[in-house]
RNA sequence: GGCCCCAUCGUUUAGUGGCCUAGGACGGCGCCCUUUCACGGCGUUAACACGGGUUCGAAUCCCGUUGGGGUCACCA
């Protein structure tokens, strides 16, 4: 092995910087590992550098072809894209980690024949029983004990029987590296161990594969969990020994990226609902919103402002400006970023993200008929501000799309009429038929019942339109009232009046 | 337990030695606007974990303490 203080750490910079995402596709994505991507993917865009997309699927047991589906729906929904890797390609294909058992072996034999790698026939039984009879503490792990097993030992080991897997022999020296988001770390010499890279039958480790990935991938800038940053020395130490046979040129620089955490002080659990993107999604997330607040766990735009695009985050982000703090996921504030940044989108847009949460409530068939698409077209606009979630909009609209003998009434709402409910039905439906079919808009129903109401009454705004609320959308909480009787039509809206009257008066 | 990381309002974040009697946002509370709910506006609540240094001066630098977290797999 050549001295390691004269291998080089990557300077790239600019367009020559390369990061990538390398999800292992279990489970469901988890709002903290897209935040890594969103990280990394900002990085790659700010710097005009490269974002490569990995999968690493090295664990049978686990990983799922669903899960896989998953990662690329979530990343393509967020509008992060990659420059090389799964789905686009690119130079190093495959970019599978079960697709390249064949570039691994080469590797492993290489490190072998360069001595980095060392056989090691215990098991984790022996190893902890080792340690007990030396009287450590069995947490220690392994002490290195077969680093310089003879011909001799080795066979014997064999003759019993056993398959060796292979370690790598760690520098007996301290091993520090300059964290983009920490500052410098030093991990001690002894605070790390030979590892397992190979199992005993062959099978290739993330030990292993995770950096000699990075390595042939060209990657300069590892930026990931900060539960993987334990692991970083051993990381280092084995790109020591690639470096020393050729397979990589330079050390990448490593920046480990917060905790995301849930409830307590616990890192947000994958059982945790709050923990999955598509929880998320489901309820009404725009991209937009969800990428606002999750580039808000750990970094900021300014110190004024926190509601920003995409773009914004692009021109302004630095992994060095990353905080290196755990946070925490506050789904209050998420909701309110998520709603600010409703309210920015064009309402013609704005409409048509609503469609997908209206038609899985059964409120409209995806597509819309012409007639729903004029009739949201109008009703978007009227709640747009009013939301937080697009899942909101069924039980706010869902009035609009059903006629008056669909209608559903809200118990409560009905049973809290006012005892003169039957009167302002009246007085409402005697000012409405004077309001011309022509003129039928909302300023002037809206003058028509204010009249007869609130001045003719003598009403409080609040007894005097409640009813008509109630008796129109069947809620107590719904868009403003006289638009939505303009867009209901006068004939739907006497309709809607009339049965409630009818419904009060049989109670 | 060894090793590593972290430490500003309830939460998130601004702050890189003087601009800080510490700023923004969310949340909470109050008021205004108002056809409901919202939106919006105004105001208010509330933090530099502790102790030593260094310095003319420290939230900012150093050391220690305490507290939290992570990691010590033939998972990733």
């Amino acid at each position: 092995m050549s001295d390691i203080s004269s291998h080089p750490v990557s300077t790239a910079t600019g367009a020559d910087v390369r990061v990538r995402f390398c999800p292992s596709p279990t489970g469901t994505p988890h709002v903290g590992l897209i935040r890594t991507a969103l990280f990394n993917w900002a990085y790659a865009r700010h710097t005009g550098g490269k974002l490569v997309f990995r999968i690493e699927d090295t664990d049978a047991a686990r990983d799922s072809e669903d899960s896989y589906t998953q990662l690329l729906d979530g990343l393509r929904w967020l509008r992060l894209d990659w420059d090389e890797g799964e789905g686009v390609g690119g130079p190093h294909a495959p970019y599978r980690q079960s697709q390249r058992y064949d570039i691994y072996s080469d590797v492993i034999a290489r490190l072998t024949e360069s001595g980095a790698l060392y056989e090691s026939f215990a098991t984790g039984e022996e190893i902890e029983a080792r340690n007990v009879s030396l009287g450590r503490d069995p947490k220690l792990g392994y002490d290195n004990f077969e680093r310089d097993l003879t011909e001799e030992q080795r066979n014997a080991y064999r003759d019993e029987g056993r398959v060796p897997a292979l370690r790598l022999r760690v520098p007996d020296t301290d091993l520090s590296f300059d964290d983009l988001v920490r500052g410098p770390i030093t991990f001690p010499a002894g605070s790390f161990s030979d590892f397992v890279v190979v199992r005993p039958n062959g099978h290739p480790l993330y030990t292993l594969v995770n950096p000699v990935d990075d390595a042939l991938m060209g990657i300069t800038h590892v930026l990931r969990g900060e539960d993987l940053l334990s692991s970083t020395p051993r990381q280092i130490a084995l790109y020591h020994a690639l470096i020393d046979i050729g397979v990589a040129d330079a050390i990448p620089r490593f920046g480990h990226l917060p905790y995301v955490m849930g409830e307590g002080n616990k890192k947000l659990s994958k059982r945790d609902p709050e923990s999955n993107l598509f929880h998320h999604r489901d309820r009404g997330f725009i991209p937009e919103g969800l990428v606002n607040y999750l580039a808000l766990l750990g970094w900021s735009l300014t110190h004024d402002r926190d509601v920003f695009s995409l773009d914004e985050m692009v021109a302004a982000f630095d992994v060095t400006d990353v905080n290196p703090n755990p946070a925490r996921f506050d789904l209050k504030k998420a909701e309110s970023l998520n709603g600010d940044q409703i309210r920015m989108l064009d309402p013609h847009v704005f409409a048509a993200r609503l469609v997908p949460y209206l038609a899985s409530a059964g409120v409209v068939p995806d597509p819309p008929t012409e007639e729903q698409s004029a009739i949201l077209a109008q009703a978007a606009p009227l709640v747009q501000e009013r939301m937080q979630l697009l899942g909101e909009a069924p039980a706010l609209l869902a009035f609009l799309f059903v006629g008056a003998d669909a209608l559903e009434y809200d118990d409560a709402a009905v049973s809290g009429l006012p005892a003169n409910a039957s009167d302002v039905l009246a007085a409402a439906d005697a000012a409405l038929q004077e309001v011309p079919e022509a003129g039928w808009e909302h300023d002037l129903i809206q003058a028509a019942l204010q009249n007869a109401l609130v001045t003719g009454l003598a009403l409080k705004p609040r007894v005097a339109f409640g009813p008509l609320r109630v008796g129109i959308s069947g809620r107590k909480i719904s868009p403003p009232l006289f638009e939505s009787m303009q867009i209901l039509g006068k004939d739907e809206t006497m309709t809607r009046l009339r049965a409630l009257a009818s419904k009060v008066a049989d109670a």
